[in-house]
DNA sequence: CAACTTCTGTACCGACAGGTACGCTAGTGG
DNA sequence: CCACTAGCGTACCTGTCGGTACAGAAGTTG
């Protein structure tokens, strides 16, 4: 708590941290916690296996520091969904976003969220464990939106905002996957469509 | 092709290859390719590498066998599914056939075809694309089984098979990852019965 | 019982995993 | 220019990975 210091002392980095992050993101996007070896992300993030503990502490927190840049970027596109003003736009600004980010033109489709760590091992555990916690604390989130929508009136009587949000949240879940498997853009947001045909109240 | 021998010859195997198989499978489930390295494998085969590579070939060719065991098996729910008499039981059954599988009471939760290994690292990537593959397959089988449907008029006018297919199928991606997550059969399957509430055609 | 075939257990292989010790280098402050 | 501080590069650590060599054990056939 001394307060920030304002003149380096020791020789300054050689590289961008936010840089490094970014690349380490993606390693861990494309092939997981496990998968991803500390060669591979060092070799991606073009530095030296000492500099990444230096500036990072050890594989663990940079995939923890990882996901954090994760869900403030790629997956930015949850918070501001729940930012819209009606239940449907929220699913659906969810949706189109996921879409999106599971199909990046850098070719690596998917969700690092769910692919990640999605089996558990005993030595990813705690990877696995941050991301089940992230996965569940966005269903809860989306069920407190939806939650108010019908407080607001926002959903028709006898929807249980619950369930829709879960159901929500499916479809969520499964639109990576389906990116994972081959699926583009078009073909994704054609499900999108699909699924928003049918929403309560709605036709 | 020399016929099947029917006198044994040499040392009879000290275990069932059937039963090895099924832990092998539930090991490669909860942990994944990658996560499942041959030590648990074997242990909970209760057999010896060498056992294991004598009667299996290797870690991949074991996984292989795990997963036409699984796809046989647990996830069999598929196959009946698409005998269903109408696209809509088809689409309900897969999907209750989703719940369950991914619920099993034994502990581990999810889809093996999913969590097998939906990332791909260099080293993995034979059971990834097996696993894609799998998982398009699945898709184009659902999708020809709607468009038959289609055909016989057994949807409405101006549904598009392909697409109702797909998104479908993101519903049974998106169940083993709620599942993954710790939603209950129960939530599930209200999941299941919000997304049939709003089946083309009814209401 | 001996010959033959196959499975099993141990002990081991090279490669690589995550992680670290330590001397060197690039800066700042006196 | 010298002390000090902190990042960098190399070389290395232990443990574990997938995989195998080889000798002994357990059967069948003569």
């Amino acid at each position: 708590m001394g307060g920030t210091r304002n003149t380096v002392i020791g020789r300054p980095r050689g590289f961008d941290t936010e840089e490094a992050l970014e690349c380490a993101m993606r390693v861990f996007w494309e092939q997981g916690y496990e998968g991803a070896s500390l060669t591979d992300l060092t070799g991606a993030m073009g530095i030296t296996k000492t500099s990444m503990y230096a500036a990072f502490g050890n594989k663990e927190q940079l995939f923890h520091k990882a996901l954090r840049r994760y869900t403030d970027g790629p997956a930015g596109y949850f918070d501001d969904a729940l930012d819209q003003p009606t239940a449907r736009a929220v699913a659906e600004a969810l949706l189109r976003g996921s879409v999106r980010t599971s199909t990046l033109p850098e070719g690596f489709a998917g969700c690092l969220t769910i692919q990640g760590a999605l089996p558990a091992s005993d030595e990813n555990r705690p990877a696995h464990d941050a991301l089940v916690r992230f996965r569940a604390e966005a269903v809860a989130r989306l069920e407190q939106r939806f939650r108010r929508a019908a407080d607001e009136g926002d959903l028709p009587g006898g929807t249980d905002p619950e369930r829709l949000a879960r159901y929500v949240m499916t479809l969520g879940f499964g639109i990576p996957v389906h990116a994972a498997t081959g699926l583009g853009r078009a073909e994704l947001d054609e499900i999108v469509d699909q699924a928003m045909a049918c929403w309560p109240g709605s036709a």
